[in-house]
DNA sequence: GGCAAATGTCGACACGAGTCGATTACTCTT
DNA sequence: AAGAGTAATCGACTCGTGTCGACATTTGCC
């Protein structure tokens, strides 16, 4: 590979010139840099990056840590990791995905100390994270898929769970229902104890007291057969009720199935909507499923783009690191029938 | 960060001295060796890796392109990356997530002859690909996830679709299916391109033979909505058949969708088995799907290693890097009642 | 016309580690 | 007892780039 000396040697310029041509920290005279530029282009020269990174103290490589844990991977996780990826690679960083087995943050620590990474960006984020103190203690910059409770932690990208669970209530309010049933999860799970449950249980008992509607929430594990056995739990006790919004995808399919299995009619007797299947997900329901989708793309960039720009400096003016998504209407609800 | 001089100063031993007490290159005196040790634990010390790969010559980096075409991206995909990250890291490399549109490989190429990049691995690999082609070329090291037509590509890790259909077939056979059809991929799209179709396709073609049953082949594009239309031919030309072995993971969800709304119930009129969907999505399916799993874990992890043993120089002797999976039995499966 | 400021260029050094050659002090042959 | 070989250590150089200080040249201004 051809190095800065050969440019420089060719260009008939010192090394430094090439450098001040490549940089612009310093200005150049018009013909010279045109020379340096031809020479560059006819040896294909390419700056080492591993030398720009040596000398200036950053390597431009950021960590996804990617949980592997309990809560499984969703096929939508992978859309903010897509995302970031895209959206470092447009300010020059890349993203090194980094499955974290039982919370090995401590190795990540590690290789930034080592130099080799810049940050980390955080995936599944719960409310009390230990990862997020060990990375301020190490002094690791970091940024949030999610949010902890601490509203210090201002670097992160988040979903508003608040308005996308409203939008999802408004939405089965307006075609007419009033007895709801919110789908949520357990509180004992990791996934419980990440935002967005609590959020969407708030913002659930807000609405319905805004709107006066009746909403009963009922628990369930993130897995089908736990929603088939919610299912069962609905027709005992809510059999009244003709809508149910679900912040639970998973275990929206085993309820769906078994309200179906029960006789009812999606979305004749119950209409579902749920605000956390992607729209691809929602096409593998029977009937497709009407959904606020989340915005994980949104997500995942404005994450990366976060992380950079507190790396370089940069005010933090993001006016918004909330998404909602937005409502995409399919054939799982309907018109309120009496 | 402690630097190696620090380490050096604090033990009392030259900076060579400090290198090879961490190389091993040379040999080093047991109390010095233990003097140098103690200081770095002290001094938390860690070498900059950016200063290793500068001088070594490799950065440890493997980019992992991350195909966002047409063909969209399955949940499974993501496995394929996990497993692969997870293995480079047991011998110290890294893998960088490089979502490709449009097949920007040129950027890859560049990026790789900067010296950021010791290798690449490419998934969703056609048959002939241009990609490899390129990356031969510019004499970019790579492995490959899936096989091109050249046999002298051997830094690969792939499916052993022929198995695996085999697999699928005989299970049906021994249930005493005997007319058989084959759901398999459209040859138009991306995905047909890709060996899993020509390989599949031809070994039902074999295995129809050997065990002298009965299989015809329709074609679908991978979505739910093609699987539907492909349950109406279905029902049209192939009514008499009992049991379906599919390719297509997407347009078996319409299918069998379409078939249970013709009045076919699973497994009791038809039985499906499918070789490339995931445990986890195999529950999706309702009854739970019979699969012969794809190993993506497996094809990952093996792909990095491969690569990574040819970046060493080791010589290729790995004994497989084709890999069947495994059969799973759910419900969809069902011995024939005549 | 003179002096400050800006422009254009160069040489030298630093970033932090790997590695070769040379030096010293031993041990083992014959 | 002399020479050969090995273990242990040090100093100097190198990987390829960024940047500071110095110097030369030009521009701007009253």
């Amino acid at each position: 590979m051809a190095k800065r000396s050969d440019v420089a040697q060719r260009a008939g310029v010192s090394e430094s010139t090439v450098s001040y041509v490549i940089t612009g920290t310093r200005p150049i005279g018009q013909e010279t840099k045109a020379r340096v530029l031809k020479a560059m282009a006819e040896l294909g020269y390419k700056p080492n990056a591993m030398a720009q990174a040596l000398r200036s103290g950053n390597s431009k490589m950021l960590a996804m840590l990617f949980g592997d844990q309990e809560r499984g991977i969703s096929d939508g996780d992978i859309e903010y990791v897509i995302a970031a990826a895209d959206e470092a690679r447009k300010y020059g960083y890349h993203l090194i995905l980094w499955p974290v087995r039982r919370r090995a943050i401590e190795d990540v620590i590690k290789k930034a100390e080592s130099g080799l990474l810049d940050g980390v960006i955080l995936m599944e984020v719960s409310l009390k994270d230990e990862r997020v103190a060990l990375l301020k203690k190490h002094k690791v910059p970091f940024g949030l898929i999610g949010r902890t409770q601490n509203k210090l932690d201002t670097v992160f990208a988040d979903r508003d769970f608040e308005t996308a669970t409203r939008l999802a209530i408004e939405e089965l309010v307006v075609l007419g229902h009033t007895k709801l049933v919110a789908l949520s999860t357990s509180n004992e799970t990791v996934a419980g104890q990440i935002g967005a449950t609590i959020r969407f249980e708030d913002a659930v008992e807000d609405v319905a007291k805004e709107l006066k509607v009746q909403i009963d929430i009922l628990h369930a594990e993130n897995t089908i057969q736990s929603g088939l056995d919610s299912a069962k739990d609905f027709v005992k006790k809510y059999k009244n009720r003709t809508a149910v919004v679900s912040v639970n995808a998973e275990a929206l399919i085993g309820f769906s199935r078994g309200l179906q299995r029960a006789g009812f009619s999606i979305p004749d007797d119950v209409s579902l909507i749920c605000i956390s299947t992607t729209p691809a997900g929602s096409l593998a329901f029977d009937p497709p499923l009407t959904i606020v989708s989340p915005p994980a793309s949104e997500i995942g960039a404005a994450a990366a783009r976060e992380l950079i720009h507190a790396l370089q400096g940069k005010p933090d003016d993001e006016p918004t690191k909330l998404f909602v998504g937005e409502l995409l209407r399919r054939e799982s609800t309907s018109r309120y029938k009496k």
